[in-house]
DNA sequence: TCGCTATGTCAACCGCGGTTGACATAGCTC
DNA sequence: GAGCTATGTCAACCGCGGTTGACATAGCGA
């Protein structure tokens, strides 16, 4: 991650007032502490001093811990939206996706890791639900269209989200056949949600 | 919710000394507590007050905070739910299960809830992950046999751990027509990966 | 130049919660 | 009953960390 490369220059030379570069600045550590350790452990004061800022900064412009949170939820959705996929190679390329080695991507590594953190914590539980609709949710419904699209959207989004939780423990590549009926597997598993309810 | 029930005595009557009831009553407190918060936002105190007991009998009986959780950890563990389920019905068992909310106490669920937590917990994150893999992966493999169970049972647990992921942050409990669609794609996920590969 | 305000700094506050040791007492042995 | 030990109770300690408000100053407009 080449984080922070607009911070290095703080011993020498402080860096100008700005409101806004500060504001990103911490945002951008927010994001980066509360996917390595999760909400509780990731502390303001480490948050503030990685951005090169002060605690009492995280207040002032964002108003809390919680706060700080949800913004940095929202800032680590908006990249993902929207894509338009094709429906007829949809569940394919998801697997095919899902399958291949993650390591490419790093950006989306560390976002997920966000999402499963903020996941399995009580505080921030809530949170991600929220943003989960608006971000996640609303656009898979969009695109699914039909009848039941709310609660097929929430079973779509499960699905995907079990594929990146493998991805993010699988210890080894996949090789060969394997890999191929991986994708078939998954492939298959996507198909079945797509469906309209009978 | 119906837990310690054995505790329910304590005002009136005093639960006679008795080191090894006291022991597990805060064993189980524990196991309970670290499950539905995580490492982190779970409190002794609360702990020990669930069990009857007092904080400083935990430092006594387990020495802290995570000799207390690796305690709680193992005897998870020690139960094994070698749970044999009906192919058949497999799929909609499972859907059923992660539809409701009902069965959030359930023991296997539960459990699961404590290594998912567990594992995004940077306390405790090193052994459980691969916790996770023997204790899941495994028995999942051999429930499928045949052919390329190995990496099927990968994507079915993948499957499974997205519904289990979407129930930990959903907001409200699905009702009427919601649950039936609900439980009909995913059983319908299910389904597609216990097909065997074309 | 003179302020005024937005930005940044500092120190204290305060509760939470894990840890600790001193003390009380039940229940047993003699 | 006397005394001992295992068990349970209580209160305090202490650091961590989120929050808060008072203060300093850069940068800009008048």
């Amino acid at each position: 991650m080449g984080e922070s490369a607009t911070l290095r220059t703080a011993p020498s030379a402080p860096r100008k007032r700005d409101a806004e570069a500060t504001r990103l600045a911490i945002l951008g550590a927010a994001k980066i502490h509360f996917a390595r350790l999760g909400y509780e452990c990731a502390a303001l004061r480490d948050i503030a001093t990685e951005a090169g800022a002060d605690v009492s900064l995280i207040k002032r412009y964002f108003g809390g811990k919680e706060a700080l949170f949800a913004a940095a939820l929202n800032d680590s959705f908006s990249g993902n939206a929207a894509r338009d996929w094709n429906r007829e190679t949809f569940s394919r390329d998801i697997a095919t996706m899902m399958a291949d080695d993650t390591h490419v991507d790093e950006d989306r590594t560390l976002r997920f890791k966000f999402l499963l953190r903020a996941a399995t914590s009580p505080t921030t539980a809530p949170l991600l639900n929220l943003a989960m609709q608006e971000r996640f949710l609303a656009p898979i419904r969009d695109w699914l269209g039909g009848e039941c699209a709310p609660v097929r959207a929430r079973v779509l989004a499960a699905v995907y989200i079990g594929f990146l939780v493998e991805r993010l423990i699988r210890d080894r590549p996949l090789i060969g056949e394997e890999r191929e009926v991986f994708i078939a597997s998954a492939a298959a598993a996507l198909d079945a949600v797509l469906q309209p309810a009978p």
